[in-house]
DNA sequence: GTGAATGATTAGGC
DNA sequence: GCCTAATCATTCAC
């Protein structure tokens, strides 16, 4: 008989085709092997499968989002006396029990999966994400209530991406400042910079032109709120005309009656 | 823990 | 499609 997929091999009625069970032991969730006496009582009828055999099941399981079926896959394993160790390098299989170990709530073995096991960049996502929620449902736990975005931030810094999972690389919140003082240079120039500018400033700051867009349209936001809130201080404007900008760009102001931006505002 | 700064996103208007 | 206003998320200083 020919099997065209190892998962054939676990669908129940697989158990037709599996009239031998040898001495062998078991790939315990945890990564560890028993003895078959050990874990007779819990170990499933199934045949030897070699690692590739293993991570292909575990794969399409794992895509098709059956992590019920996964974990009992993962812990009716048997396999040949000695290949736990092979077993537990390949990445399929680690990402399995880990996904596993993640939907049962078992984060100590998350944890020690993802720390102790180097993984391929197309994984980083996946398993960063359940790094972090993870440690989120435990910190939430240990204070009873939901965290806060300030919350998570907190429990990203106590409980660093390992390097296992993560490449180093940093993300920047705030633009470099070469960058910034870049655009603040056009802004003053131009506080609606045409599309044509914005692409052309994205080149120059290495940002792209929704970048550019928003950085401006923030500013703009931004500056019209402080006007706002000085002009309710001053009374009605932003100061009296012929005094200094407020914003601190040394502009002379000109009154603003209706609080629309007019030709010869202070830009900053 | 809180507030501020900053980049991103969303909803609604034109 | 671009705009504004409001809001969210992240980061940091205090």
């Amino acid at each position: 008989m020919v099997f065209r997929s190892p998962l054939e091999l676990y669908y129940p009625s697989s158990h037709l085709l599996l009239p031998n069970f040898p001495e062998r032991s078991v790939l315990l969730p945890g990564g560890g092997c028993r003895s078959r006496d050990e874990v007779s009582m819990f170990q499933l009828p199934s045949l030897n499968f070699s690692p590739e055999q293993v991570a292909s099941v575990c794969e399409t399981l794992e895509e098709t989002g059956d992590i019920e079926r996964l974990g009992r896959f993962l812990w009716s394993l048997p396999v040949a006396p000695g290949a736990c160790e092979a077993i537990n390098k390949h990445e399929s299989i680690l990402r399995a029990r880990a996904v596993v170990s993640f939907h049962t709530g078992n984060f100590r073995e998350l944890y020690h999966i993802l720390e102790n096991h180097k993984f391929p960049k197309e994984s980083h996502g996946k398993l960063q994400a359940m790094w972090l929620e993870a440690h989120y449902q435990e910190a939430e736990k240990l204070r009873g209530r939901p965290l806060g975005p300030v919350d998570k931030y907190r429990v990203r810094k106590k409980f660093p991406l390992p390097r296992t999972i993560w490449d180093g690389e940093q993300k920047t919140h705030c633009f470099k400042e070469r960058t910034r003082s870049l655009l603040r240079e056009w802004y003053l120039q131009d506080p609606y910079p045409n599309p044509g500018k914005k692409r052309e400033l994205a080149q120059a700051t290495g940002l792209t032109p929704t970048q550019v867009g928003n950085w401006f349209k923030n500013r703009r936001q931004r500056d019209r709120a402080a006007a706002a809130k000085n002009r309710s201080v001053t009374g009605g404007m932003w100061g009296r005309c012929g005094t200094v900008c407020p914003m601190g760009c040394g502009d002379r102001l000109t009154p603003v009656p209706d609080g629309n931006r007019q030709t010869g505002d202070c830009p900053l």
